[in-house]
DNA sequence: TTAGGTGTATGATTTATGTCATAAAAATAA
DNA sequence: TTATTTTTATGACATAAATCATACACCTAA
């Protein structure tokens, strides 16, 4: 990771956009920045917690790791996307990882000065408490899914949800270039089960692939998939 | 459930552990207490959130469904959990179930109230923000299991969970009676393998088994089954 | 007392998914 | 360019766990 001396446009994150007047110098004083390339970690699942990371451009996968090879990604990063505040309040180690999975330029803060801005800023905690009962919400959704739904099931949720957080780009393929091993790990699968769903599914017609660009094309019986074993 | 006219003992919950001394009487104004006997339903995942439960009394389950039949349990609560909070800031509609596990009083708090006593009390606020932070890290911990882990290691970590949540009563038991059906719930499995991989836990001396009640009697060894298989 | 529900207990069978093996293709490095 | 690593692609096989079927024990309601 390198320092990145140009600062953020000051808009996209948290801390940023809710910050109060008063408080502004300080966090244009306190702030850092850094650009990482491809698959560089920005932080490791044991490392102990320094701060909290804000994304300003590029994508990161947040994952957890079990029994040597054996990865579950937790959640997809995109601009303004908060990272690392699974660590706050734990025991002080980061209980994932965070991968860049392209050039991306992070905005960090150390952990006392993001607690200070907590403290003083109501509002910023507020927003951050309803975004981990979201991201909770989230998690444990995909829990019910991942004890229940089969793995087509679990494919064709991934997908949709996908498209909806990054939608489309101009040739109509979700925004979002995913391996296959990404896409597996990311629905709790192998990759060979993953990819014998997904040619499954290609030749249901329910989705096209151009590499790694994937498309829906068929999303009302992908929604159903999600609804159940039928 | 019936309305319980006596009051709680002002250092159970959250929400009067930190009540700030002039908020006081609005908090003794506007709580409820409930008493609700085993298999009643708090709320239904689904109904619209009108509000946020404390126990004082007794056991629950929080649980998620998914295509008839099939449960997924997310959580158990004792005395002095939250319960409800999975609503605040969603779709406004309860992600999950609550039903007592036996004879329980709870505190409840209508929404509106529960957010104004939020925005008054930061340490509220606060707490409530590491409790989600918490529970977050929890529900990540057990998707990656259900993801990666095989049940026997599941129901090993499950009952390890339970002891440390609950500790052993007087005869050495964890004070947590549970159904096959609940544990199985608990850890995703069906009640069949549950079953089975609690047999031959109880034949390898892992544990001990008088009815409802469970106790570890190889903890070294249990604790191994949730490092991985060998 | 019987009846009927609910939880417990197990065997037999099926199936979804993981594991292993191998190879082509594509990307990256030398 | 060639070499080497990473990703994609598939077939054959193994197996963990679900499903199905059945029976018994234990409450508690009639």
């Amino acid at each position: 990771m390198k320092k990145n001396k140009q600062g953020c446009d000051r808009q996209t994150c948290l801390v940023c956009r809710l910050c109060l007047k008063e408080w502004l110098p300080a966090v244009q004083a306190q702030k850092k920045h850094f650009d990482c390339k491809k698959g560089d970690v920005l932080f490791r699942e044991g490392d102990p917690v320094t701060g909290i990371y804000f994304l300003y451009r590029g994508k990161v996968k947040v994952h957890k790791h079990w029994d040597e090879g054996k990865e579950l990604i937790v959640r997809f990063a995109r601009e303004g996307d908060i990272v690392g505040h699974r660590g706050i309040g734990a025991d002080m180690v980061y209980p994932v990882t965070a991968t860049a999975l392209e050039p991306a330029t992070v905005c960090y803060f150390e952990l006392d000065f993001f607690n200070a801005s907590l403290k003083v800023n109501h509002e910023l905690l507020y927003e951050l408490m309803l975004f981990y009962a979201w991201e909770l919400q989230e998690s444990e959704k995909r829990m019910r899914n991942l004890a229940h739904m089969p793995v087509k099931g679990r494919l064709a949720n991934a997908l949709i949800t996908l498209k909806e957080k990054f939608g489309y780009d101009k040739d109509g393929f979700i925004a979002f270039p995913l391996s296959r091993q990404d896409l597996a790990s990311y629905i709790g699968a192998t990759y060979e089960t993953t990819f014998r769903m997904l040619t499954a599914m290609i030749e249901e017609n329910l989705v096209a692939v151009s590499g790694r660009y994937i498309t829906l094309t068929n999303e009302e019986k992908l929604h159903r998939l999600r609804e159940g074993p039928f």
